[in-house]
DNA sequence: AAGTGTATCAACCGCTGTGCT
DNA sequence: AAGCACAGCGGTTGATACACT
C-alpha cells in the first residue's frame, strides 16, 4: 500500500490527498524533529509538503509517531477496550489513552470490524459491565465502613472526612478499577499460552481452557447470547 | 483460476472546543 | 464579545488483502 501513488492527486484547495509516500514521511518526520509537535499548519511552508496541516498531524499522530505499537491488538488490549468501551462509549480518543502505542483510529477500526455488528451483545455487556461495577463499589463502601466503624472503637473519636475528586481523579481511579477487573480475565491465559487460537466447542477444551472460559462468563455471562463475547474474542485469534 | 464477499486500515471530512487577537 | 486559526475528535469512505465458493 506504502509508497504507491493511487491518483487521488491534489484536490482544488491546492493540497495532496490520498497516501503518504516514503519521501513525504521522510519530511514530516524531520520536520518533527526539528520543530516538535504542533503548528502542524506551518509544515507545508517550512518543508514544501503539499500537504496540509490536517493531513500532516493525522499521518504522524496514526503512523509516524515513534513510540507506536506495531501489530495486532492482543487479546488484553482487546479486553481493555471492550471494558473502556462500556464505559465510555465511543470515545475513542479517551480509550486510546489507557492503551499506550494505540491510536484512536486504531482502535475505532477495532471496533467497529469485531464489535459493531454486534451492538445486541455489546449493549448486554455495557448493562453487565454497569452492573459489576456497581458491585464493585458497594463492596468497597462496606470495606470502607468495616474500617471507620474500626477506627471508631480503637480511638473513640469521632472524625468526619470530605472527599472532593475532581473529575480527571475519578477518571484515573475508575481505570484502575477497570485495570484491576481486567487483571483477572481469561485472556491472561491465553497470552500465557494456555489456550488454544480458536476454539468454539466446549469438547476441545482442557482444562485450564475451562477455567478461561468460566471466569470470562463469569464476568460477562452471555450465555444467552446467540454468540458469546468470550468465544468470539477467541475464535479472532 | 476466476469471481465475489468480507476484513482491514489509512486517510478524508465535517464538526466542535480552545486559545489568541 | 466576536472572529479567526488551529488542534483534535468521531464518523465515513475507499483501496487493498485475504478468504471463500
Amino acid at each position: 500500500m506504502e509508497g504507491q501513488y493511487y491518483g487521488w492527486g491534489t484536490g482544488a484547495d491546492g493540497w495532496r490527498k490520498g497516501p503518504w509516500t516514503p519521501q513525504e514521511d521522510q519530511l514530516l518526520i524531520e520536520h518533527v524533529k526539528l520543530h516538535g509537535e504542533g503548528r502542524w499548519n506551518s509544515v507545508s511552508r517550512l518543508t514544501g509538503l503539499k500537504r496540509s496541516g490536517k493531513s500532516s498531524r493525522l499521518r504522524w499522530v496514526n503512523y509516524l509517531r515513534p513510540d507506536l505499537k506495531r501489530g495486532k491488538i492482543t487479546p488484553h488490549e482487546e479486553t481493555i477496550i471492550l471494558e473502556l468501551h462500556a464505559r465510555w462509549g465511543n470515545r475513542w480518543s479517551t480509550i486510546a489513552r489507557s492503551l499506550p502505542g494505540r491510536t484512536d483510529n486504531e482502535i475505532k477500526n477495532y471496533w467497529r470490524t469485531h464489535f459493531k455488528k454486534s451492538t445486541k451483545n455489546v449493549d448486554k455487556a455495557r448493562a453487565r459491565y454497569l452492573r459489576l461495577q456497581q458491585e464493585h463499589k458497594q463492596l468497597q463502601q462496606q470495606q470502607q465502613q468495616q474500617q471507620q466503624q474500626l477506627l471508631l472503637l480503637e480511638s473513640n473519636i469521632v472524625k468526619e472526612e470530605t472527599t472532593s475528586l475532581t473529575e480527571e481523579a475519578i477518571m484515573v481511579q475508575e481505570m484502575q478499577e477497570i485495570a484491576f477487573m481486567c487483571s483477572n480475565l481469561p485472556f491472561m491465559y491465553q497470552e500465557e499460552g494456555l489456550v488454544g487460537e480458536s476454539t468454539t466447542s466446549s469438547e476441545d477444551r482442557s482444562s485450564e481452557e475451562e477455567t478461561c472460559y468460566d471466569t470470562w462468563d463469569n464476568l460477562w455471562n452471555l450465555d444467552d447470547m446467540e454468540i458469546t463475547l468470550g468465544e468470539q474474542a477467541l475464535t479472532f485469534y
